[in-house]
RNA sequence: GUGGCCAUAGUUUAGUGGUAGAAUACAGGACUGUGGAUCCUGUGGCCCGAGUUCGAUUCUCGGUGGCUACC
């Protein structure tokens, strides 16, 4: 089952607070969903999970059909009770590794070009790689597994298969997404395949399934309108907003701006791939429902934590601090002094940056808690104030 | 005690008669549908003394320190 209902709209914005219902639970929107790749949070369990207040999960297709297998996961009853969660779980289609695993790895760009840009015309644009990882067709896509070289594809009709055998609550349409150095032609070819594609997904899939549709379009206007308004025609329970979303925030803005008022405004939007704490803001403010990014997981990895304005934090240092740095050395506060979390309660950031550099793994358990900590608890402050009006004021708390 | 080998960045090491690269560490940075992967920038060095030479980190001798072999 699947039902989606709008609790309420904000007055100054195309926010608004809704509810998820499936088979599994329920969930509030707007909402963050934690990328649990391999059926995992990484570095963390079930138990701290829930005390997060994590609500849904994301798990991916592509990931689980290599490894473990999801036949293997079929015969234990689907990935909810593999793993032990009983809430809802998303699943992504696969499609986006045909570009992390494809172009971004030869090209060695993002989702957002941003700051690429010098780096990539420099050292990579001209790179001759002999071994492609990813290889498009009308078809699907032919992957090489990274870590063994196994060849493995994917097409639209073994995406629904393999996520109709993980038994996810909402799947997604299996597409291709394009990179922000696609130029238009390309981006345009890849539209037109996303879009059959798209046809051929809502014909198979497992009607016990929530099925989401993508548009794509890259940075191109009319490409993006072209896309929002095929897929939102279309009868998917939701839509995700995907692909390569140009050069800056500014192009991402755009092409919300775009896109949103033409998808049907009962249906709960799911923009792909991103969570920084300015592009939460942005995206609900422009109608976005959900949200799934590895940003608060593997920042936490990489010594990014998050603090908020109150700790300092800023749309310019991106709300956050770099643990690793020397200044924290002696620093005997929390993280984020209003922040409740495991970490904060009871450990220091001297104490964090010495697990940090020592490769501790109880480092990773702790930072990880307090990003998802961070960015779940930011959601229920946007939430709040789309409820009692004041979510124009956070805004303007936060972003400045 | 005697012989042999060696001495270059905090560490492990290339290399050169015209004052030197790398790895790692250190100081920062990038990362948005997950590799704890990766990438970028910066700081930092020729054991000491004498000799040969226009010029020595390089060649010679001595010192000091280390490794090793033999009695």
């Amino acid at each position: 089952m699947f039902d989606f209902k709008i609790i309420k709209k904000d007055k100054n914005s195309r926010g608004r607070i809704g509810k998820v219902t499936t088979s599994h639970g329920s969930f509030i929107t707007p909402c963050f969903i934690p990328v649990a790749t391999s059926g995992t949070i990484r570095a963390l369990d079930n138990n701290d999970i829930s005390e997060l207040g994590t609500t849904v999960i994301l798990s991916n297709t592509y990931h689980l059909h290599l490894r473990p297998g999801d036949l293997l996961i079929k015969k234990f009853g689907g990935l909810h009770k593999f793993m032990n969660w009983d809430g809802p779980i998303v699943t992504d289609s696969g499609g986006f590794q045909a570009f992390s695993l494809g172009f971004a790895v030869e090209h060695g760009v993002g989702k957002i070009a941003n700051n690429y840009l010098d780096f990539v015309d420099k050292k990579h644009i001209n790179r001759v790689t002999e071994e492609k990882f990813a290889h498009v067709d009308d078809k699907g896509v032919k992957f090489r597994d990274p870590v063994n070289g196994d060849k493995v594809e994917l097409t639209p009709l073994k995406s629904m298969q393999i996520q109709s055998n993980l038994g996810s609550d909402i799947i997604f349409a299996f597409d291709e997404c394009t990179s922000p150095l696609s130029d238009k032609k390309y981006t345009s070819i890849a539209l037109e395949r996303t879009h059959k594609w798209a046809l051929e997904c809502l014909k198979v899939y497992d009607k016990k399934q929530a099925l989401f549709g993508i548009v794509q379009g890259g940075e191109y206007k009319e490409l993006r309108i072209k896309s929002a308004k095929f897929i939102g025609k279309l009868k998917f329970d939701g839509f995700g907003i995907g692909g390569s979303l140009g050069k800056s925030k500014d192009d991402m803005h755009k092409i919300l701006d775009w896109t949103i008022p033409l998808l049907p405004s009962g249906k709960p939007r799911h923009l792909l791939g991103i969570g920084a704490v300015e592009d939460l803001f942005e995206a609900v403010s422009r109608g976005i429902d959900m949200f799934d990014c590895v940003a608060p997981t593997r920042w936490a990895r990489r010594g990014h934590l998050y603090i908020s304005p109150a700790a300092g934090g800023t749309a310019e240092n991106k709300f956050r601090i770099n643990i690793e740095n020397k200044k924290f050395e002696e620093d005997a506060g929390p993280i984020d002094k209003t922040c409740d979390c495991y970490a904060c309660k009871n450990h220091t950031r001297a104490y964090l940056r010495h697990l940090f550099r020592s490769s501790e793994l109880t480092y990773f358990r702790l930072a990880s808690i307090h990003n998802l900590k961070f960015i779940l608890r930011l959601m229920d402050k946007i939430r709040d104030s789309i409820e009692d009006g004041s979510f124009k004021k956070l805004k303007k708390e936060w972003l400045g």
